[in-house]
DNA sequence: AGTTTGACTGGAG
DNA sequence: CCTCCAGCCAAAC
């Protein structure tokens, strides 16, 4: 159950900024976040990094969810960057987000104007 | 133990 | 619109 994230890396984790015990609350915020992302909404890795308590750990949003067992079990085509744009080399990514009614602008990046979403707006 | 690599970000051209 | 770069930090070499 564990991540391979945590579960192979414990030991840096205490020569690193975050101990075990915040690197398991973050993994665990993060995947809150992303379960929590309304249909035809997105949000990016550095609002979920900064509603998590970490600020500059938007690496690590994206990360988790490519790493994590079982992360591909929630929505996490919703997450994106901050200019909406879609994960280099995950091909369905655009496709899974215009099944729900993502708009898409020229440059092939999402509209944020009209679908982006924050943990404020419940 | 040093370097490179990413599902990142902000700013500068 | 694009690319490039510095800063960022865990993971992979």
């Amino acid at each position: 159950m564990m991540s391979q994230w945590l579960s192979t890396r414990n030991m840096n984790y205490y020569n690193s900024t975050m101990t075990l015990e915040q690197a398991r609350k973050f993994r665990d915020d993060v995947l809150l976040i992303v379960s929590k992302i309304p249909r035809g909404k997105v949000i990016t890795y550095g609002i979920i990094a900064a509603w998590a308590g970490w600020p500059d750990h938007a690496r690590m949003v994206g990360h988790t969810l490519r790493y994590t067992p079982g992360a591909d079990l929630l929505p996490c085509h919703r997450v994106v960057n901050k200019d909406g744009r879609t994960a280099p080399g995950w091909l369905q990514h655009r496709l899974l987000l215009q099944d729900e009614g993502v708009r898409f602008k020229p440059n092939g990046n999402v509209d944020m104007s009209l679908h982006l979403w924050t943990p404020e707006q419940g």
